[in-house]
DNA sequence: TTCATATATTACCAAAAAAGAATATAGTTA
DNA sequence: TAACTATATTCTTTTTTGGTAATATATGAA
């Protein structure tokens, strides 16, 4: 029960929903997150670490970049299924649909430097 | 999104997944939960409420007894397909097994004089 | 009407979670 | 080595949540 519950408390939040969404599209370093959802970089890297413990994301170091991307969900049954249907839920929520149509323009090198 | 995130955050506490799992099994009022999580009347009503507004339970009234059970799911796909796949979600977990044994032998004219 | 009782609501407190600020870490480059 | 930078962690404050106690509501019975 506690890894279910976990799965759930990591999608009970609206900008943790939003790096899913995100996600679905693109593998995104921290920076590209946190811009696109006019975060703060702390905040960023918590709601990530929150998705990575609930098993529904992970992450590979490239340099100097920690590039996050979903997975695939074979250790959990729930992350599974409902990585699974998040493709095709919130696909018309309006505040998704702008932040998606953001990520074509979203250019790391740029956004990085502060 | 707010509607699937009440869905997540309904989900996101173990009494209140306990009681997803027990209304799998029977209707059920809300002596007969409170006994069979052994937490207070208030705290039980609370519960069920926060289940009731995310759309994944609703209730008929029977005389002073109001019988809980899941909804349909119709109005959510969030809904439907949670309480689907819920049916088999969690079948093993101790807890969960232990409750649901506790079930048959629940007594509401018994237990609900405090 | 009055009393009894199952449930809901309110007010309050403690614990947990979210956010910001400051600092630390780990790569990279010079 | 030292300086730079993307990310992580820690500390603190604020907000949210889960729980209890007390009270209110609503239905049924006398």
């Amino acid at each position: 029960m506690k890894s279910f519950i976990k799965v759930m408390k990591a999608l009970s939040d609206q900008n943790r929903v939003k790096i899913i969404k995100m996600l679905q599209h693109k593998t995104m370093c921290v920076c590209e997150l946190r811009a696109a959802l006019e975060i703060s970089q702390p905040n960023a890297s918590k709601h990530l670490k929150i998705l990575e413990e609930a098993g529904l994301v992970d992450y590979r170091k490239d340099g100097l970049w920690v590039n996050y991307h979903l997975t695939d969900g074979a250790n959990s049954p729930y992350v599974a299924n409902i990585l699974g249907n998040l493709k095709y839920w919130l696909e018309d929520d309006p505040e998704i649909s702008k932040l998606v149509g953001k990520i074509p323009f979203l250019n790391r090198e740029e956004l990085c430097r502060q």
